[in-house]
DNA sequence: CGGTTCTTTGACGAGATTCAATGCCGGTGG
DNA sequence: CCACCGGCATTGAATCTCGTCAAAGAACCG
């Protein structure tokens, strides 16, 4: 079953990781209501302010959510790979306290809301999944006001790099040893309040430590132990979703 | 009903606020077993890496969350205040992924979490409150890396004390015009990621601006719509919660 | 190909850190 | 009662990391 023809398989396969689901929850998620829906890149998904009634699957390809500060400064909070809710949030919250957007084109799957609801209280497996989810996001951005508010610039560009390797190879993107990456150096400095100037002086200098290597929209880690050492990653804070 | 002699009202009030639920829900909320505990200001609440079997919350005082960096730098990525639920993450997750320190002397009421977990799911308002909390904590996480990643340092500041003083005074603890404030500069350094030397240098500007007039543990803001517009501070994260 | 976006590099400047010293305040014991 | 002590606040000077500005080269797209 791959996500082309049953969109919801990738939200299936993240579940399991989440919470011991029994078959019947299983289909209880697989019937769930939805409508599929393609975005190119770049493009938003959800906007601030937005009241969402249907809930964000992302299917296939890679997004982000970011803030503005009044400055017009933006600041990437979390990526996002396939299989993961984009706005879980909006269950239980109003409003859209930011933006989330497209890196790559992307395919997406709404679901009605109440229907989520209803799903989360009818069977509590499946509802300590989207406990663990949400939770796991929020050491997420914990992790990430650390890694913005007190490591040097290249320990946070290579700690960010090593999450998103870590994550996508959880969802079966790719490996340490060849991994897509979808994000401009601009981006890279958006996610770790860096500029793209000084984003790509320190990815130069990783490169010439002989730790990864790059070519265009990929990347390449050739010293993963010694890259970890580097970014000072412990991935217990993401709980072994990834 | 004051929080000495009934510790579980501070988290009544504010599961009011975040859930309309009725008198049978806080008759179930208000009989959850519980015990109460002192600590010391300074005191460890939770530790990295610990299998809480008890839910906190805190009472009475201040607390706040932290993590550390490799090079031993530390940052508080959230503060508490009396009413909040210091760990709703272990209901799900397993192990502490940080620090949990009172700011103050502190009330905790310890709750065992099978008792929780069937309140949540028994009683779907209180659940849906419970959610609200979690979800409005990520938010205010994400906030963070927008502060910590994107402002100055005078708007990082700022805002911090602007989220501050707007939760402390929802949950009844003083006022705009007069607020303590339970943080060293070197503390108000770590949330922001900033050194207390320069906290101070900016501290010292915003009082000469004839913002704020500190006093010891006390904080006044003297102009609080041109505090808020040098912190850049819009309420809309916290999602009507304060 | 021609234009646009992204990457790369250098020179310079600014904001924050580091180091160091002094002052202040509350608590404690002689 | 007061002298001492430790933690916190304050300030200045030197330094450094990272940002800004500018320009050129590489990759991508119609």
């Amino acid at each position: 079953m791959d996500s082309r023809n049953f969109p919801l398989e990738a939200l299936i396969a993240k579940v399991q990781r989440l919470s011991p689901v029994d078959d019947e929850d299983i289909a209880a998620l697989r019937s769930l209501s939805h409508r599929t829906d393609r975005r190119r890149s770049q493009q938003y998904i959800v906007r601030e302010g937005d009241k969402p009634t249907e809930c964000c699957l992302l299917v296939d390809g890679y997004a982000a959510r970011s803030k503005l500060s009044a400055e017009g400064g933006r600041q990437i909070v979390s990526f996002h790979v396939s299989g993961d809710m984009l706005d879980l949030q909006h269950l239980f919250l109003d409003r859209a306290d930011h933006f989330v957007q497209a890196m790559t084109d992307v395919t997406l799957a709404w679901i009605p809301m109440p229907a989520l609801r209803e799903l989360i209280s009818n069977r509590p497996r499946v509802g300590t999944a989207f406990w663990r989810d949400a939770l796991i996001d929020a050491s997420i951005f914990r992790e990430w006001v650390l890694n913005v508010g007190r490591r040097d610039a290249k320990t946070r560009i290579a700690h960010m790099l090593c999450e998103f390797i870590t994550r996508s190879e959880a969802a079966g993107l790719g490996s340490v040893e060849s991994m897509r990456l979808p994000f401009t150096q601009e981006q890279i400095g958006d996610a770790t309040g860096l500029t793209a100037v000084h984003v790509n002086r320190m990815l130069r200098e990783l490169t010439e430590e002989g730790l990864i290597r790059r070519s265009p929209g990929m990347l390449q880690v050739r010293d993963w132990s010694g890259f970890r050492r580097v970014a000072a990653f412990d991935a217990a804070y993401l709980h072994a979703a990834a």
